[in-house]
DNA sequence: CCCCTGCTCCGTGTGCCAAA
DNA sequence: TTTGGCACACGGAGCAGGGG
């Protein structure tokens, strides 16, 4: 159901890219049988369960590894803080429902709950901490071959928008922005525009947040909103804006 | 008794995809 | 298009056992 014209992200998992994955998976099943020393018959081999196993470790050895994203969230924070823009950040480890607590400038804390790709029921698994002045989910996500755009309409306006209302839980911002943007496997319309838009992170050249505010007041949140209106991203620097 | 190591358990978080 | 189930791995907590 398209509301507008506007897209709700700018980035998309192009066609030939998703082609590309499609042909790759396809002929990763069909020679599955003889990858590797397993000695076992074609009839055998898919018998055994063997490749669905493999897949299945494989995949959640990805979805588990938080690595990747933590060394990027701490690479931007430790950037904000290195240029003033953020007075500090500290990690508040597993036993919070979030993941950073966030002293701004002018000594409001900003929690930040980071969130994979905002696709599954995961994306409401969050808490408000009591002592955040301000709130905001950041979805950062591994997979070059997930599509941005049915990620953030999911996680946005379907998981999101229904726990917010649900729970009343004020959520004053969401950033959609991670390791993959501007990379080859997700290249970002914004610095193919613009270049000069990107910012460089210790050793990485990233582009600018996608930032999605939030309704001050869930209630009002009841009426819906127009992707074009009140989930319309915001297309701003790391270096002029902190989260 | 204390400390270290290695093990198990289980809560948590992940993305995919089938069903509604 | 939305929702919820699924199978999986990570990682912290708790515990046992061994050595000093």
């Amino acid at each position: 159901m398209a509301l507008s014209k506007s897209p709700i992200i700018l980035c998309e998992l192009r066609d030939e890219t998703k082609q590309r994955i499609d042909a790759y998976a396809e002929a990763l099943q069909k020679s599955a049988a003889q990858i590797g020393d397993h000695g076992l018959t074609d009839a055998e081999f898919w018998d055994s369960g063997l490749f669905r196993s493999a897949i299945e470790k494989i995949r959640g050895t990805q979805a588990a590894t938080m690595e990747e994203k933590r060394n990027f969230v701490e690479a931007i924070l430790d950037h904000l803080q290195a240029r003033g823009k953020i007075r500090g950040w500290l990690s508040t480890g597993s036993g919070e429902r979030h993941d950073y607590e966030v002293r701004l400038n002018n000594a409001r804390v900003c929690a930040i709950e980071t969130k994979g790709c905002l696709d599954g029921n995961n994306t409401n698994i969050f808490e408000r901490p009591a002592n955040a002045d301000e709130f905001v989910i950041w979805s950062l996500c591994q997979n070059p071959g997930s599509d941005p755009a049915h990620n953030a309409w999911s996680g946005i306006h379907t998981r999101l928008s229904a726990e917010i209302i649900h729970k009343k839980q004020i959520v004053n911002g969401v950033i959609i922005w991670d390791m993959l943007c501007g990379t080859q496997g997700r290249p970002c319309p914004k610095l193919e525009q613009e270049p000069s838009r990107a910012t460089t992170v210790g050793e990485r050249r990233v582009p600018p947040p996608c930032i999605y505010p939030r309704p001050r007041h869930p209630k009002r949140s009841l009426i819906p909103c127009r992707r074009a209106e009140g989930t319309a991203p915001m297309h701003l620097p790391v270096s002029s804006h902190p989260p």
